[in-house]
DNA sequence: TAGATTGTTAATCGATTAACAATC
DNA sequence: TAGATTGTTAATCGATTAACAATC
């Protein structure tokens, strides 16, 4: 096994090739190649034996990969069996989309908990998780530590928020708030800015035509 | 102006140009240097100017950058002032969190329909967007053609509507779905997988202690 | 065994950084 | 004018691709 530096690239392309090896298992499919993962990934079969070999020797000469032992080892790799526990602050239109809709679990994400300011969301619960004051923040996660935060509330309040939770030694910090969160000590901040993604579509569509000639 | 062909990397990048000159603006800044504001993204000065002299030569040298006026710069490159028109369809939990919280207008989009197969849905209306059934899609794109099309549609869904899009000529997908969705023809898809995100976030996570070392 | 396909080293390509003449 | 900072060319660095010996 070559032991390098992962880059971000190789990062994140991992998520990618999960999704894909999952479909593949749903498909009955048991054995693949990195020359037919690329074709399928639109990536050369170099780059695929590349990303895995800076993990370890997942495959087999002659053979290729066993689809399913390559999603488990791509999973612990991305830390999908290390039940990693979260919780979600503000529970408006975005905060209640995730709660009802993104399956966390399958993930490898145990939601504990969900924090409002407003008096008439707390108690509420989605799905056996439970809306509590935001002010017990502090005294929640000194008692139950998590390692992640799911941040959906209203930008005004993000960065006062994001440094609470850094102050309480949450890990990491997933950011839907569109808003820059400065280095706040070791908290990873991994941020899901939607404007930023609209944008880079709007280029693309603006600028079509000059893409093919 | 140098012409270069625009690397990805260097077009999203622009989006978090523009994110940080309003917010320069907002405070009353008028003017920053590459260096400055290298800084403050932490980039270094050098790809800064690489990056805008893709576009032109938007400096002064000895002064460096209006801020409002690399702002206009960057946002017209973007395609912020084209007056793009966009559909939601699929108006579940993330449709409606979309629809009622994401300042489109802010990113150069007007929303001028949604769209849903739920009878209890059709007719709704959201700040003035007006929720369609999803069966008119076809002929309501025919006579009112858009450049995008927002899919927050169930997943079952998402392969079969991205393809009706695609085939009623809307130029862009921004794809919610957390399904890949293979090149449909000459249609643009940008992906917001919230899934690779949080699987980013769980490989830092899991691997934060090696990455100090 | 022969064919296929890996893991890895070497070659290429592209992106970032450094340097500096031009000039406000 | 002198100092600052640009735009751009050259140098470096890193990531992708190609090639191939190893081997299932």
């Amino acid at each position: 096994m070559k032991r390098c530096r992962i880059s971000n690239n190789v990062i994140r392309r991992l998520p990618r090739y999960l999704r894909h090896l999952d479909d593949l298992q749903a498909r009955g499919i048991e054995r693949i190649s990195s020359s037919t993962l690329g074709d399928q990934l639109g990536l050369t079969p170099s780059q695929i034996r590349q990303d895995f070999s800076c993990f370890g020797e997942f495959g087999q000469q002659g053979y290729g990969y066993h689809v399913s032992a390559l999603r488990e080892q791509i999973a612990a790799i991305l830390g999908i069996d290390r039940g990693h526990e979260a919780i979600l602050v503000g529970v408006g239109n975005m905060g209640k989309a995730l709660l009802c809709n993104f399956d966390f679990a399958n993930w490898g994400f145990r939601l504990v908990s969900a924090f409002d300011v407003n008096p008439q969301r707390i108690g509420e619960d989605y799905n056996g998780v439970p809306v509590r004051n935001a002010e017990d923040l502090e005294s929640f996660l000194q008692q139950h530590p998590v390692e992640a935060a799911v941040l959906t509330v209203p930008r005004e309040a993000a960065l006062s928020t994001a440094q609470r939770l850094s102050q309480c030694g949450v890990t990491a910090i997933w950011n839907f708030t569109n808003v820059e969160l400065p280095a706040c000590g070791e908290t990873i901040v991994e941020n899901m800015h939607f404007s930023d993604s609209l944008l880079a579509l709007s280029y693309f569509v603006a600028n079509r035509n000059n893409e093919e000639e």
